[in-house]
DNA sequence: CACTCGTGGAT
DNA sequence: TATCCAAGAGT
């Protein structure tokens, strides 16, 4: 494969300069704004980011705010936006950077990549947009374009092949702003380049492609088939006191949906009829909380269906009354008065509960 | 290293 | 509805 350098590089920037997205986080390259926006785009889309982005920014302006934000003000202003641990992560390598590096960010990608939450792909995004570290950041916009302009038939969903992908890309980026070079190959992958119907006859690097000129584009990149999400069938509990408050409960730090609140959850070891059901609930709630519900009794309606990477629940609804007073001392949980509701960080899976509880009794 | 960890848009 | 997948990292 031979490839005139200058040339690539030519097209390529002056593709980037005129085509170039006016994103919130490309205004500077200050790292804290850079991390930032990385961390957040982590699998996520960029018109998804955007508000969280301008909403951080506000509430916390500096690293050292982050640091000292309240956990709970920290998940709600990341509530909705999925991965969760990436927020924890978020405050973890705030405090790395203002108590190990006395607030001053490392300059490479090495040692970028101890901060909580920054690995490969995030330490060369910042290194190279903030500090002109010539390092390519590989995500899936960079193995797409990559695989299909050299043909590269390695499994992206190999580890392994990320540096299968780094070797053919570096002789390729320029000495200066190989951060522009990398932001490029976003842009491209995610404009152009697309994963089903690239525009070809727009791709500024279309005739250096390997696969464009042998019709082959569609078979790149290659990549494993991931696994069926697994089902789970669950119950949920609407739990409320005379003054009609929730008992939301606060998940486990670890594992799915990490801290966050949610109506109480069983999940079933296979899915059960309505009076197994109940039986289930009323022996949870003792067992584990030392709680008698009263009036337990079905929603009715269809389950709700909220679907994971790796999970698909089915949530059948129950309704049931526990008097105020009662003893939470063994409950991970707290009552919530309506009108408070949106002091705690929930899941998308507990709006889509609460629309459809408040819709079936209404 | 295979698995875990969310969400919403596109098709 | 089913599937893919979007600027991945931690374990």
């Amino acid at each position: 494969m031979t490839i005139d350098v200058n040339a690539f590089q030519t097209d390529f920037r002056n593709w980037y300069q005129t085509h170039k997205r006016d994103l919130p986080w490309r205004r500077d390259q200050e790292p804290y704004h850079v991390w930032l926006s990385e961390i957040m785009l982590q699998q996520t889309r960029v018109d998804t980011v955007i508000p969280y982005y301008e909403k951080f920014l506000k509430l916390f302006p500096t690293v050292q705010d982050l640091a000292n934000a309240p956990e709970d003000q920290l998940m709600k202003a990341w509530e909705g936006l999925g991965y969760y641990s990436r927020a924890r992560n978020l405050q973890k390598a705030a405090r790395q950077i203002v108590q190990d590096y006395n607030g001053e960010w490392p300059t490479t990608a090495k040692e970028l990549q101890n901060l909580a939450g920054v690995g490969p792909y995030t330490a060369a995004a910042i290194a190279s947009i903030s500090f002109n570290e010539k390092i390519p950041a590989i995500d899936g916009n960079a193995f797409r374009v990559f695989s299909r302009l050299f043909e590269i038939k390695a499994d992206i969903a190999d580890p392994k092949s990320r540096q299968v992908f780094a070797a053919a890309i570096l002789p390729l980026m320029p000495d200066a702003a190989p951060g522009d070079f990398n932001q490029a190959v976003m842009d491209l992958g995610s404009m152009i380049a697309t994963p089903k119907e690239p525009d070809i006859a727009h791709d500024p690097l279309r005739k250096y492609s390997l696969s464009y000129a042998d019709g082959t584009w569609m078979d790149y990149p290659v990549k494993t088939k991931q696994k069926k999400p697994k089902p789970v069938s669950l119950v949920g509990i609407v739990i409320q006191n005379e003054s009609g408050a929730f008992l939301l409960q606060r998940r486990d730090h670890k594992g799915v949906l990490a801290d966050l609140f949610t109506f109480p959850l069983l999940a079933e070891t296979e899915p059960l009829d309505a009076a197994a059901q109940g039986r289930l609930i009323q022996a949870e709630f003792k067992e584990s909380y030392n709680l008698m519900l009263a009036d337990l009794k079905p929603l009715g309606g269809k389950p709700v269906r909220h679907t994971f990477t790796h999970l698909k629940w089915t949530i059948d609804l129950w309704t049931a009354q526990l008097p105020s007073d009662a003893d939470l001392s063994y409950f991970p949980g707290e009552w919530v008065a309506p009108s408070e509701s949106d002091r705690f960080p929930v899941p998308t899976v507990q709006k889509k509960m609460m629309k459809r509880y408040l819709a079936t009794v209404s």
